[in-house]
DNA sequence: CAGTGGTCTAGACCACACC
DNA sequence: GTGTGGTCTAGACCACTGG
C-alpha cells in the first residue's frame, strides 16, 4: 500500500523511508523483528528485489540486520563508554590492574579476554610508529575483550622486542603488576602518548573476526606511547565496532595561548 | 574468467575479492576507473545483477564509488589531521583567531566556511549537555567548512541564549576576537571540556548535506565546554566524513595512579 | 547519440534453523 | 517439512553526461 510510481522518490526509497520512520519513532523497537520479505512484497505490491533493495538501504545505515533464517531485526543502539585516558593512565590491561577488567567488574558486568602472545615482524603501520628498522621484530599481545560473553573490541599491543625480551610481557597471561610497571622496571617509563583515531568500514577479515554485521563501521584507535627519552615503547592497535562505543576524552586547562 | 561455481565462496564474493585485490595492491590506483559493468559481465560470464552485487560489496567497504554515468572509481584514501585539542585551545573558529582557518592557511590550502546563525530550540542531545530546561533556547552557529572548495566537515556550535544574548556570537560573521574571548568577557571562561566521539553510518540527511557517497561512515564529535563554575557554556556538534580524517589527541603526564 | 549506472520485474534454486 | 533470507539469471526501461 501507498507506494506511488512516477514520484521523484524511487519505490525502494519510499519503502525504506516508511520502515526507517517506524524504527526511529519506536513503532518497531530495538530488537524487534521487521515484516518478512514476503510480507513486504505483498504489502507494497512490488518485486522481491525491490523489497530487498529497500531493506539493504537500512542495513547500510546500520539500523537493521538480517538474521538468517529468522528475519530482519532492529539493531541495538546502546553504546558503552570507551575511555582511552583511563585505559592508559590505569595502564593497559592486566589482572588486578587491568583497567578494562576492573572497570567493567565494577559496573556489574562480566569481563573476559583471550590473550595470545607472539614475536612478529609487525605491520608497516606499527613499524613506523615504533621506529623499528626493517629487520627489527616486536612482541605483540593480541587480545579479544568480551563483556558478558559478547565481543567488545580487539586490542593488539606491540612492544619493541629488545625492550621486553626478558619481561613478563612475553608470557600469555594477564600482567599482574601491569604493563606500564613492567616497562618502567625495564627503564622505560611512559610519559606521553599519541592517539590516532580513524573511522572506516571494516576489512572482510575484521568483519569476520569481530563478527560485524554489514553496515557496521569501525574506529581504529592507535596509541603510541613514549618514554622519558622520547623513545616509542609501545604501539597499541584497537579496533572498535562503531555501533557499540562512545569514545570519551576529558580535557582541562585550555590555557588560551593568545589571550583568546 | 576464472569464477568457479560450487565452491564455498559465492560468485559475487570471488569477483569482489579479485577486484579488491587489484585496488589494494595498486593494480588500479586511487582515482582510477574500474571496468564497466558491461565489461565485467563479459569477463566473468555472469548476469548483471551478480556483477552489481560484487561491486556493491566494495562500495560498502568504502573502497570504490559509482560516478554516474562515468563508471566506478577507486576512492581517495588520504586523510587530513583533525585535532580537537588545538581546535579548542586556539578556540573555536573566528577570523584571525579561528584555528581552522589559520592552521589550514599555513598548510597552503584554501580554507573557507559558510556561517548561519539562528536561535533555536536545540535537539535533546544538546539540551541535556547544556543543562537547558524544556523551554530554554540556544543560539546556534552552523558552519560548513571547506578546503580548496571541498567540503570537509560540518560544525554546529550551540550556546545558551541567556549567556550570549548581547554578544557578537549572535552575528553571522567570523568572530574576530574569538568565541572563547567573547564568552570570557561575558563572565564565562571555559576551563574544561568533555569530548564524545561516536562512529556510525550517516543519516540520509547528513549524507545529502555532506555529499557522502555510500559506504562512508561518519564520526560525530560532541564537545561540551564548562566554565569556572562548572556550568556548561558551549556544546559543539561536529560531523566528520570518516574517509577524510584522522582524529588526533596528544596526552602527557600519565601519572600512574596506583603505582602501576 | 552512445554508454554509463540506477531501478524494477519475475522468475529459480539454495542453505539454514526450527518444528 | 516450512519459512527465512542469500544467490543468481535474463530481461526491461530510465536519467544523466559526454562527445
Amino acid at each position: 500500500m501507498a507506494v506511488s510510481r512516477s514520484v521523484s522518490r524511487s519505490v525502494k526509497q519510499q519503502i525504506a523511508d516508511e520502515l526507517r520512520d517506524q524504527v526511529l519513532n519506536g513503532t518497531v523497537a530495538e530488537g524487534d523483528k521487521l515484516p518478512s520479505e514476503a510480507e513486504l512484497i505483498e504489502r507494497y505490491g512490488v518485486a522481491r528485489n525491490t523489497v530487498r533493495d529497500a531493506l539493504s538501504l537500512l542495513v547500510g545505515e546500520g539500523l537493521i540486520e538480517a538474521r538468517r533464517p529468522h528475519g530482519y531485526f532492529v539493531r541495538d543502539r546502546r553504546r558503552m563508554q570507551y575511555r582511552p585516558q583511563s585505559d592508559l593512565r590505569g595502564l593497559p590491561i592486566t589482572a588486578p590492574h587491568d583497567t578494562f577488567l576492573t572497570e567493567q567488574e565494577q559496573a556489574g558486568r562480566e569481563p573476559s579476554q583471550t590473550i595470545e602472545v607472539s614475536i612478529v615482524d609487525p605491520p608497516a603501520l606499527v613499524k613506523e610508529r615504533l621506529q623499528l628498522k626493517a629487520d627489527e621484530l616486536a612482541v605483540v599481545r593480541r587480545r579479544l575483550r568480551y563483556l558478558d560473553g559478547e565481543l567488545i573490541y580487539s586490542n593488539d599491543s606491540y612492544y619493541p622486542l629488545d625492550i621486553v625480551q626478558t619481561t613478563p610481557i612475553m608470557s600469555p597471561h594477564d600482567l599482574t603488576p601491569g604493563a606500564n610497571h613492567t616497562l618502567a622496571e625495564a627503564g622505560h617509563t611512559q610519559v606521553r602518548a599519541l592517539d590516532e583515531i580513524t573511522v572506516r568500514m571494516p576489512t572482510p577479515d575484521e568483519a569476520k573476526r569481530l563478527d560485524l554485521s554489514p553496515g557496521t563501521p569501525v574506529a581504529e584507535h592507535i596509541i603510541t606511547g613514549y618514554d622519558q627519552d622520547d623513545r616509542p615503547v609501545r604501539c597499541v592497535l584497537n579496533v572498535l565496532p562503531g555501533n557499540r562505543h562512545v569514545i570519551i576524552y576529558e580535557r582541562d586547562g585550555l590555557p588560551s595561548p593568545e589571550g583568546e
